[in-house]
RNA sequence: GCUACUGUGGCUCAAUGGCAGAGCAGCUCAUUCGUAAUGAGCAGGUUGUCAGUUCGAUUCUGACCAGUAGCUCCA
């Protein structure tokens, strides 16, 4: 006999050689219904892990991520396993569970169209009315080469024979004749995967790696039962709603047109005006803390480039002015700042008493993005970037870098984003050495430095191999669109190879001349991107400070429209954007167009109101609001300008 | 750049190898109205562009342009 310790602390006695379910099952079975998977002293197990010692046993289902993930890895089983049915010579690359679901990789003779997937999916609805029972067995590697090949399964060769090495058997699970090489944990049986559904079907490359063939990535999500699918389906549906490239152009925010062409979207009054809010907003918090204002200018020779190392690593990416052989200059758009503020900084000698010197821009850039990477907003071929280059000591470093991040993260929480950010600190990858310039010494100090203040700073970041600038690593606050899809929001990064290329010094109180560490950093991000995480994380409702327009006078008919002048001068005078809809429309009318415009106030102007000096308010969302005199509504609505994020 | 899908008036959508239709929005007139749509009338389209097939193409084919999702890239 042996000791099962549960997670509530329990001890259970069971034989020896007894199976993870048949613990759940005698726990109850109702838990083993719903269990996915199980934990043994820590480790994730299948349910069909055989336990012959002690353990702290804990059973997975569906609310734990590992047992969500058991589940979604099934369905991209028997997602497999359709396909191997329908079109037996497709070649299975790989097929993981992922945050809303699951995907598998295929390398098929002609590409998905949506009737194949109807059908596949068809095919996947009788492998789980089949009831497939699901096992687990393992082949010494060389062996399990063999197998595979003897498939055809080019990929799953090419996957084995990495791991053959360690010398560990390989493992493989079974259902209704068809195998696959997988770690697991899987379910029991094919049946449980109650409710699924395929959503897309995609072209990825093997391993991510452009180079290699493209394959088909069918992606797909499946639960427990249908009304949680109908409901994530339901989610999905409500995202859609508040897509910043939908709602931005329903909401007059911006558009974009053929003949300005892809990625340069035109920015309608409204979307303008937020930006334009959004700008003065930073600018004055930048100079309040200590940074200064550069404007350095949109292009320059192709020289510049040359010294930063830009021209080699992003010639391609880079809008080009003329032709060396037959203008004699060639210029570039620029598409980042660095350089030229440096330049800023090499206009005078410098001393240690100079630094920390900050500088700040509001800067047009200009990035010749490949056809199929621009998408509304978020990647533009020019955008605004809240640009800031600070030149320090080394021993200044670590405060200066803590006072670039919290001035980032006072711009998240007045704007509202603060908790839906995470942080990634970007290293360079040592395996992809023609990528980064300087050497791995310089790498490894750099980024010693920078985890170092990381650690100091106690904010929970993850680590992204191979995302650093070519110049040095990143902390790059992360952010996540309707449809899940993850962009950096702001990045702070520490650099200090490119003060050494541009021969950038101070002199040190010994009289020696050191290279300044840079930090080049955002504060708000690019414009264009965050206002369109702004539309979306509001659905285009606006806190009032940044509403494009705040309030809109609504006289009931037209012998008000003198008194809804009067208040609009006055509300306009003290401040807010405020504008008068004397049309001869019905009050309902009137109403709903700025309730679907998403206006913050609305006040209704009647004969009443006219008379008494009062406004009737109506707050977005809230219905009537009363009846106030104005200087009270003024008061009121200045108050909530003042106080930014309040709702 | 890659794969798939999409493109009909400002927006939402219909129809068809044989004269392209509706609602909303717009304009005009009437209505002067109390918290999410007043009524009538008018106007608006070389069906993304350019070729090809055809007696005839918006419909079929191709290229290009633009949009969408994902991949790759993102200084």
């Amino acid at each position: 006999m042996i000791n099962i310790t549960l997670k509530d602390g329990n001890i259970r006695e069971a034989e020896n050689g007894i199976t993870a379910a048949d613990i759940i099952k005698g726990i109850s079975m109702g838990l083993f219904k719903n269990s996915m998977a199980c934990k043994i002293d820590g480790a994730l197990c299948d349910l069909r892990t055989i336990v012959d010692k002690d353990c702290v046993f804990e059973a997975l289902t569906f609310d734990d991520e590992d047992g969500k993930n058991a589940f979604r890895h099934t369905a991209s089983h028997i997602l497999a396993q359709a396909v191997k049915r329908l079109y037996p010579d497709t070649k299975l690359a790989i097929g993981p569970a992922v945050e809303d679901g699951f995907y598998y990789d295929f390398d098929t003779a002609e590409p998905f169209t949506p009737e194949i997937m109807q059908k596949i999916e068809g095919e996947m609805k009788k492998i789980v009315k089949e009831d497939l029972e699901i096992k687990q067995f393992l082949l010494p590697a060389d062996e399990a080469i063999e197998f595979m090949k003897s498939k055809g399964e080019i990929y799953k060769t090419e996957l084995i024979a990495e791991h053959a090495g360690k010398g560990e058997p390989i493992s493989f699970y079974e259902q209704g004749g068809f195998a696959d090489l997988c770690k697991g944990p899987h379910l029991l049986k094919t049946g449980a995967v109650k409710a699924f559904k395929l959503l897309s079907c995609t072209a990825a490359y093997w391993r991510g790696d452009s180079k290699n063939k493209s394959l088909q990535r069918v992606y797909g999500t499946a639960f427990p039962k249908q009304s949680e699918l109908e409901a994530h389906l339901a989610m999905l549906e409500e995202a859609k709603k508040r897509d910043h490239n939908k709602l931005g152009r329903d909401l007059k925010f911006f558009t974009t047109n053929e003949l300005i062409g892809q990625g340069l979207p035109v920015l309608l009054p409204k979307g303008a005006r937020v930006l334009q809010i959004l700008q003065r907003f930073v600018e004055d918090e930048e100079q309040k803390r200590g940074w200064m204002l550069t404007k350095t200018p949109f292009f320059a020779k192709s020289d510049l480039y040359k010294i930063s190392g830009h021209w080699d690593h992003y010639r391609d990416g880079m809008f080009v002015i003329g032709d060396g052989e037959k203008d004699g200059e060639v210029f570039a758009l620029r598409p980042m700042t660095c350089p030229f503020q440096y330049q800023a900084y090499l206009s005078e000698s410098r001393s240690y008493r100079d630094l920390p010197l900050r500088y700040n821009e509001t800067s047009y850039l200009f990035r010749n993005e490949a056809s199929g990477e621009m998408h509304g907003l978020i990647r533009v071929r020019q955008f605004t970037l809240s640009e800031g280059h600070l030149m320090c000591a080394h021993e200044q470093l670590a405060d200066e870098f803590k006072s670039c991040l919290e001035l980032a993260v006072f711009m998240l929480k007045t704007l509202g984003l603060y908790e839906d950010v995470s942080y990634r600190f970007s290293r360079w990858d040592p395996e992809n050495r023609e990528k980064y310039i300087g050497t791995a010494q310089q790498w490894e100090e750099a980024e010693g430095v920078m985890e170092n203040i990381l650690g100091g700073l106690e904010i929970p970041y993850k680590n992204g191999v191979g995302e650093a600038a070519f110049y040095g690593p990143k902390l790059d606050i992360q952010i996540k669109n309707v449809h899940g899809k993850e962009d950096t929001l702001i990045t702070i990064q520490i650099d200090q190879m490119l003060a050494e290329k541009f021969g950038m010094e101070y002199t040190d109180r010994d009289g020696s001349k050191k290279n300044p560490y840079i930090i080049h950093r955002s504060s708000i991000g690019c414009y264009e991107r965050t206002l369109a995480l702004l539309i979306e994380k509001y659905a285009g409702a606006f806190p009032m400070w940044l509403a494009p327009e705040q309030v809109r006078v609504l006289p009931i008919t037209d012998r008000q429209i003198p008194r809804a002048k009067e208040i609009t001068d006055i509300l306009e005078n003290a401040g807010l954007r405020c504008t008068l809809d004397g049309r001869s429309e019905k009050l309902g009318y009137k109403l709903r167009e700025a309730q679907l415009e998403k206006l913050p106030y609305m006040l209704v102007i009647g004969d009443k109101e006219a008379e008494d000096g009062t406004v009737s308010a109506r707050k977005r969302g809230q219905g009537d609001a009363g009846s106030m005199s104005l200087d009270e509504f003024l008061a009121r609505a200045q108050k909530e300008v003042a106080g930014k994020i309040i709702d």
